[in-house]
DNA sequence: AGCGCTTCAATTGCATGCAGTTTGGCTCTC
DNA sequence: GAGAGCCAAACTGCATGCAATTGAAGCGCT
């Protein structure tokens, strides 16, 4: 379903598409936390492709921020900073609101029917799995943004979408997705009305809720990772046996 | 000068990288027109790498939006439509209130330095070609974006700053450089005093006389191009001998 | 001459191979 | 038993080679 919400932009039929395609809906879909590892040679296998490809397809996902490429080493699925998801969020609400500035008012009967059915499908989906709820979620606001018909916009919308969605599953707690659905509905009733400066709002003050639901509080962990998330617990332990601190920060 | 600017989200020293880097210039100074022709072998042979890395880059160039590539065709500097690049501007007005917004106030007195220096170039540059103007004025930007420290503004920022500058090298008439400097100027000012509605109000209008300085009229042709453009031409002809359509449709 | 067809050089799509780097275990020592 | 150092396996960086596709010149036909 939502087949089309599928970025064209120059994304045809080769495989290294095709990979990307999987691996960005593995990743959004939490089948691959951020940190996981994406061996080259795994890829390959796993997709029945030769190394050059899946490398090229991981070039591709770095540049839209999904993976991240070190030198010589594996690649992982990217684990954005706090402060990255919350940038990422605002430039999401304004690009976002200029997708709804550009539709208000414009959609064709076809086009609002489209967006209802989308929503019914969340709705559907609300007993399932978070990870299909999430997704279901992003693809709402990409297809909106496909029905301002410019390329350019399509791509930077699906991108932070897309990060935003790897975010949520890295600060998220349990997640109610109730009321995104409602405040979808309200959005494309705004939509249909008409009203411009309304349905700005409208999708402003919807992203800023979910990143503030999502994003909970900055945990003074402003610092990097694990060193300073386990800085409280090495107190505990100072006496007794030394956590293997090598171990466990290899894994970041 | 103003290598600060280079963007360093995953580009570090790798040939990949390097390729990008004189491709994206070369192509935003222009020595690289809309629609040029870009093999991978003479790329891989002017670079000392192979026909492996020169597709590489282009790949991730592709994923920038300033090439085109076609499946078994040769990749080819975009060409943005009038339309494309319309709604690259309108995103980056968002993305630099973005910007300008997080900047109010905020600047150390050696960022102001630095933003002034860069402007002082620019002043310098006035005298040479159109080309170096264009590619500083975009740099003035792209330094703005990097005093956020939001690694993904700066990313977007850059792209879609880029993306205008081809449009400038495709749509723009002579073009003056000199409104524009002054309006650097103001901005750096207001974002000294700290106000941050003002500063975005300058922005918004700076990019947006830019982009109406430099994006003449429509041009009716909203369809594609070459077969719509040629069609009025081609009620002309209808009694007479047909214009050889194949061979000129070929070129784009 | 103008038009279509055939053929060949140019070019891309992709896999494989080799060299250099990193990782993680293993041993050897204290 | 803990820690430093070494070594093999794993993995990446990159070049090269081959098959498939495309573009355009050359050729014959009307």
């Amino acid at each position: 379903m939502a087949a089309h919400v599928s970025s064209k932009t120059s994304e045809s039929s080769d495989k290294v598409s095709v990979i990307c395609r999987a691996l960005r809906r593995a990743i959004i879909e939490q089948a691959l936390e951020p940190g996981a590892k994406l061996p080259e040679d795994a890829l390959g296998e796993r997709f029945g492709v030769s190394r050059t490809i899946a490398r090229h397809a991981l070039g591709q996902l770095a540049a839209e921020g999904l993976v991240e490429l070190r030198r010589n080493r594996i690649a992982v699925v990217a684990t954005p900073s706090w402060q990255e998801a919350r940038d990422a969020f605002d430039i999401r609400i304004e690009l976002e609101r200029l997708v709804v500035r550009q539709l208000a008012g414009k959609l064709t009967k076809a086009q609002i029917a489209e967006l209802n059915a989308h929503v019914d499908a969340e709705d559907r989906a609300r007993g399932g799995t978070d990870a299909v709820s999430i997704r279901l979620a992003t693809e709402f606001h990409i297809l909106l943004a496909h029905m301002t018909n410019s390329p350019i916009l399509v791509r930077y919308v699906s991108e932070v979408a897309y990060r935003c969605c790897l975010t949520l599953s890295l600060y998220s707690r349990p997640h109610s997705t109730e009321c995104a659905i409602n405040e979808h509905r309200a959005i494309i009733a705004a939509l249909a009305k008409g009203d411009a400066a309304k349905v700005m709002e409208l999708m402003h003050h919807h992203l800023d809720s979910v990143a503030n639901r999502a994003l909970v509080a900055p945990t003074p962990q402003r610092g990097r990772d694990l060193l300073d998330i386990l800085a409280p617990y090495a107190d505990e332990v100072t006496s007794n046996r030394v956590i293997k601190l090598p171990k466990l920060a290899r894994r970041s």
